[in-house]
DNA sequence: TGACACAGTTGATCATTGTCAATGCGCCAT
DNA sequence: ATGGCGCATTGACAATGATCAACTGTGTCA
């Protein structure tokens, strides 16, 4: 029986990944179902990494609760994040010799793990299902080509407002308010501006009043229209 | 004849984009083969644009001679460069909805034209090949995630140099002098800084007798190590 | 040959952002 | 409570890069 309700939840998490892709695909259904049969369901305490770089890309992951970053560090100390995941969102799924970052628990976390041998293998089974496939990949790329579009034109303080925005829209669940998984220097990093800088930015925008900070990670955006004006 | 001559080119053109994931791969000839027959020959003339952002991705495009540019504009005016495409690279392949970003036409040149779904017919046919069509995508992903990570972490100087080093090895075809397809404010916009800021990185570079520029395209590399070090 | 257009370079100045250092705040263990 | 620790904020200053403007060089066309 609680072994039922745990499919049950994977299953939300898998649908909440690939449903919008599948939508109205023969099998879809069929298909997450016995993905769901396959998926392992594994914990992570805060700051564990559930992959590396270097690693051989077996498995694809979908945090199921609590959050993950992707992140690409130097020998010299710097880093890049990549990406922020939060539940249902999907990593892993299109590196080929090995993943081309790491994978590491913002907060404790379950995340779902699943076979990207077995994947393939239920993808033979669902020919319709499998060529709509890369609809899922080209989703994450034309993400990312938005991310380096910010990187490149948008000044920092832009950066950062624009990044609230993606927050609220992705935490808030319909509200204004939503609770920051990750640190200050997390999103500096995110954002390739220093830790000063995205703290400056906070503070700027709370005091203008577009925003409300209580205790550092609970956000709220008070003014949604200025907030999207500002990051223009 | 001239139709065979031109089928040989086309066929050279594909190998280069898809031949070194599909090594090994049972029916990789075979496929690229018949994905010839469909190919189409299409000439640009320098600044006209192949596809544009919100065209819907019928095609996947193969520059055969000449380069590409993918860029995106806002309506503000200004502009991101994703990335540079020269012979046998390949622009499109991912896009579900729409391409997002449009194709420029660096100089005049002849792109081949490529009917997604007639690929995936023809993928179809080859079961082996299309499961190795995610690596391409992975490939393309992994090479944006560079970038991304170069905009976050590097200095518009180290920046400039990277380009640099990364012309020189996909123009100089084994020698360090090579002939620059785009302009400066191209370089500025694909690597997220001013026209002047650019201007100032070559001559930096050249002053420091690291590359030399003959009539401004013209680059040489003088000293591949201390580029290296200085792109760092 | 000269006038013009165009792209790039260079200079001066200013705004943005990074760096270093000091301070503040909440949390935990003693 | 108190001290210490981790993280965030703030301030002062320096460095980086953007902007505006002048100038150079090259090619084109009359």
């Amino acid at each position: 029986m609680s072994l039922d309700i745990n499919k049950v939840v994977i299953k939300t998490s898998l649908a909440s990944c690939f449903g919008s892709h599948f939508k109205e695909v023969e099998g879809a259904n069929a298909f997450i179902d016995e993905l769901a049969q396959d998926a392992e369901e594994i914990s992570f305490e805060q700051g564990e990494y559930v992959f590396r770089e270097k690693d051989a890309p077996e498995y694809v992951y979908i945090p199921e609760s609590g959050s993950l970053m992707l992140e690409r560090s130097t020998a010299s100390g710097s880093r890049q994040v990549f990406a922020f995941l939060f539940t249902g969102n999907l990593a892993g799924l299109s590196e080929s010799v090995s993943y081309s970052f790491s994978a590491k628990a913002l907060t404790n976390c379950v995340v779902i793990r699943i076979s990207r041998k077995l994947m393939q293998d239920i993808f033979d089974k669902y020919p319709s299902v499998a060529k709509r496939y890369h609809d899922v990949t080209g989703h994450i790329l034309s993400l990312i080509l938005d991310q380096l579009f910010i990187m490149g034109q948008k000044s920092a303080h832009q950066r950062l407002a624009h990044f609230l925005l993606d927050m609220e829209h992705r935490l808030g669940r319909g509200t204004h308010r939503f609770l920051l998984p990750m640190s200050r220097q997390d999103i500096a990093d995110y954002l390739g501006m220093s830790l000063e800088t995205a703290s400056r930015g906070f503070s700027r925008l709370k005091k203008d009043g577009l925003i409300d900070i209580e205790s550092n990670y609970h956000i709220t955006v008070l003014d949604n229209e200025k907030l999207i004006s500002y990051a223009d």
